[in-house]
DNA sequence: AACTATTGATAATC
DNA sequence: TGATTATCAATAGTT
């Protein structure tokens, strides 16, 4: 029976199931206090909690639009209606707020497991199910990079064809021109020089050799790829 | 040195002086406590809190913190004050339901093309992204399922190996009792019937399968994810 | 405000 | 998830 507690600093705990249940129950002892307060001292109190996950948790004595509703007795009366649209825009709000937190936290949930974490809740006929869906999304995804890569690679041999055209043209013209010797040299350097600026940036039609990593990861959260 | 706290009960504080000094020690606490969580947890927590007097604490880590800074800033005895707290908090609000918006629509994104669909608008770098995590998600999946059929086919295997035991303990019974042919007949097919309905519904049996096939659809929807 | 004895919160564990 | 307990943290009463 070893229950030696470590003097907790605080900091993001890394590992996600000693977060979750730390969150569980300091949200708990936060929620708890606040009450507290509101009561021992007769204030009004408005706790709001988002997890990590978008989840809405929220405390206050009533609510927080009564809350202000309360402070919002002492004004005048023809203010009235419209502190009181407000505050039913509010109560709109707060309840869109929640749907959406619980829909995030659904795609977030799904997300999750289609990267392999968060398995042990699901039965063998979810995992099949699971398994069938990633395997066709990965061919798909398969499957498009081939397709692209094929058509980066015509591109890039068309390029080179080109330039290996022009550069055919040019080492003609110099032959016809000056002298033989240096011409050749000049050519030669001015070949390899082409081609490579042409592979190495070729600017936006490139990905596969842009190296641009920032760019990316503004769109890639979670490591997952979407278009902006 | 009389130092014995009594254990206190949560109800409103009747004497002022006392009731401030609990308002100032408490409310320090739990701008403390929700401050840790937020870091402990990362997760956004607002917490406002509004003195009797009118004087209004607050605190949030993220954004939310400037809108109202601010605000403390304009810190006013008249009605303004009220309306533009109302007004603001409103206004957090609305943002953070931008906010969630926003990461519903890139959660949706994601999901999308990890089913396949809307690979269009990535580059060769975002698909090999894509399709390296796809790829040892799946093989999650795969191990998961895996282990569980392990799982459940040893748990049948002993269920079997128990129900074959305990039909020989009957048979010999029989066979100690009553007539030798007759008992034969009827000891093979109560055996196989047995079997036949273990195997075919171990619901009934094992809590624990049972359990895991419920439970899970409640979080995983799949193929249909945005149906609702 | 500063100081403790005490209550209260919670990390570790099952 | 919920319960338990040893520890740490908050704070009521006092100076």
């Amino acid at each position: 029976m070893r229950m030696v507690r470590q003097k907790t600093q605080i900091r993001k705990i890394e590992n996600l199931a000693a977060r979750q249940v730390t969150f569980s129950k300091r949200r708990r002892g936060l929620f708890k206090k606040a009450q507290e307060l509101s009561t021992l001292c007769d204030v009004d109190v408005a706790l709001i909690v988002f997890s990590a996950t978008g989840k809405l948790f929220h405390y206050s004595p009533s609510s927080i639009n009564q809350v202000l509703e309360r402070r919002g007795v002492l004004k005048s009366k023809n203010d009235g209606e419209l502190q009181q649209t407000s505050q039913e825009i509010m109560q709109i709000e707060l309840r869109r707020s929640a749907l959406l937190s619980k829909k995030l936290a659904e795609k977030t949930c799904e997300l999750r497991q289609m990267q392999g974490e968060d398995l042990q809740g699901l039965g063998l006929k979810d995992l099949n199910k699971l398994e069938t869906i990633m395997e066709s999304g990965l061919a798909a995804v398969v499957k498009t990079k081939g397709e692209r890569m094929l058509k980066e690679i015509s591109a890039l041999k068309e390029k080179e064809a080109q330039l290996l055209e022009e550069n055919r043209i040019l080492k003609q013209q110099l032959i016809m021109g000056t002298c033989v010797e240096e011409t050749h040299i000049q050519d030669h350097w001015s070949f390899h020089r082409s081609l490579e600026l042409t592979i190495s940036s070729p600017g936006s039609g490139d990905p596969l050799h842009n190296q641009n990593y920032n760019s990316s990861d503004t769109c890639l959260k979670l490591g997952l790829p979407f278009s902006n």
